[in-house]
DNA sequence: GACGTTTCAGAATTATCATTCTAATTTCAG
DNA sequence: CTGAAATTAGAATGATAATTCTGAAACGTC
């Protein structure tokens, strides 16, 4: 009944995932990662190592699940280039506004732990990756004539990933997805072609 | 030679600002507080109650000198409105990107400490002012025509503060004046008139 | 079924920190 | 001066949490 580490791993992953999205990884004792991946602690410090090798499994478990979703999307060459930016946006917001809990790669960077450099390494590039999807969908758009030509894509996908940071504090402070949808689209309206 | 409570509030304002400001408030303790204020441990338990309203006095601190700084700015009447935003934001930006530990407002909003009502009172009605300065400004750049016209100034407004959280974020994790400079730049292209 | 190994639950350890307490010192009015 | 009140430095308290330890239970192999 009770799971054997190796078959469990992987759930282990996305319950590590859940507790640090929720509670962050000061406020997320041991003893909750104990309670919610239902392994024994012992087997967690052989497994693991330490609490900060937990978190690095739950950041990756994130990261895999963020790249397979976001980048499919921004990828899909069936849909307009800044139509993909503007779907996955209206993701993340109505996510991070129905769990309250910002996006877990930018609350990291905001939290001590996001220091340690094993994590900052991790934040640094997921974000260049981020960046780099952002900055091919908007040489597409700008391609099609469809972005603001006074912004490089390069710069506006910088500006899209402040704007997500952004967003991921007022979530953490109780915005509403209206509230964040409406700064997104303002953002999307500047870099849009026909703007002014 | 050791100051009294009296004549020290002001100084011990500062101090807790600062301290609060680099540390956060989880990772500032009562120890630092004491050693970098120089009061006694018992006299600050007396004069403020608790952790909490030390760090509260810290806040209404940094409220008072950011209101005076920002608000002349940005409400001086030689100015063209998006020079004084942009005054305002390379005065924030660069002290961010030497202190390396980004706005004491908007790291109280991403801390536990935020979800205190008293705390998150204070960081609401701070930031409903300074957007309130942002969207006078961008009425008055809109009334000379300087305003990308598909952008009303209330929404131009709140992206100019999600962007600020966004610097913020990546302020804490190490960002250089430039790189956020260019963010900024590429924000406040978007939402200038002669953009498209 | 028996024994050596693995895994378990939870206690012990160690550290940190907010807060309170205490005994000594300073202050200052008379 | 002197003695009551205020103030101090730093120890005690109580709580929480990461990590390690321990003795018991479960497991698999023969």
């Amino acid at each position: 009944m009770t799971p054997n580490l190796q078959t469990s791993i992987p759930d282990t992953q996305h319950a590590l995932k859940e507790l640090f999205w929720r509670r962050g990884y000061e406020h997320a004792s041991i003893d909750d990662v104990v309670n919610e991946t239902g392994l024994n602690r012992y087997a967690l410090y052989n497994a693991y190592g330490g609490k900060l090798e937990l978190f690095l499994a739950a950041l990756d478990a994130y990261y895999q699940e963020r790249k397979n979703l976001f980048l499919r999307n921004l990828n899909d060459p069936e849909t307009a280039p800044l139509d993909a930016v503007r779907r996955v946006f209206e993701f993340a917001i109505t996510e991070m506004a129905e769990r309250g809990t910002g996006c877990l790669m930018c609350n990291v960077a905001t939290e001590e732990c996001g220091r340690d450099p094993k994590v900052a390494a991790r934040v640094e590039s997921y974000l260049d990756e981020i960046r780099r999807a952002y900055t091919d969908a908007l040489e597409r758009a700008a391609a099609r004539d469809e972005l603001n030509n006074s912004v490089k894509p390069a710069d506006g996908a910088a500006l899209l990933i402040a704007v997500k940071l952004g967003l991921g504090v007022h979530a953490k402070n109780g915005a509403d997805a209206s509230t964040m949808l409406s700064i997104f689209n303002t953002a999307m309206t500047a870099l849009s072609a026909d703007s002014s």
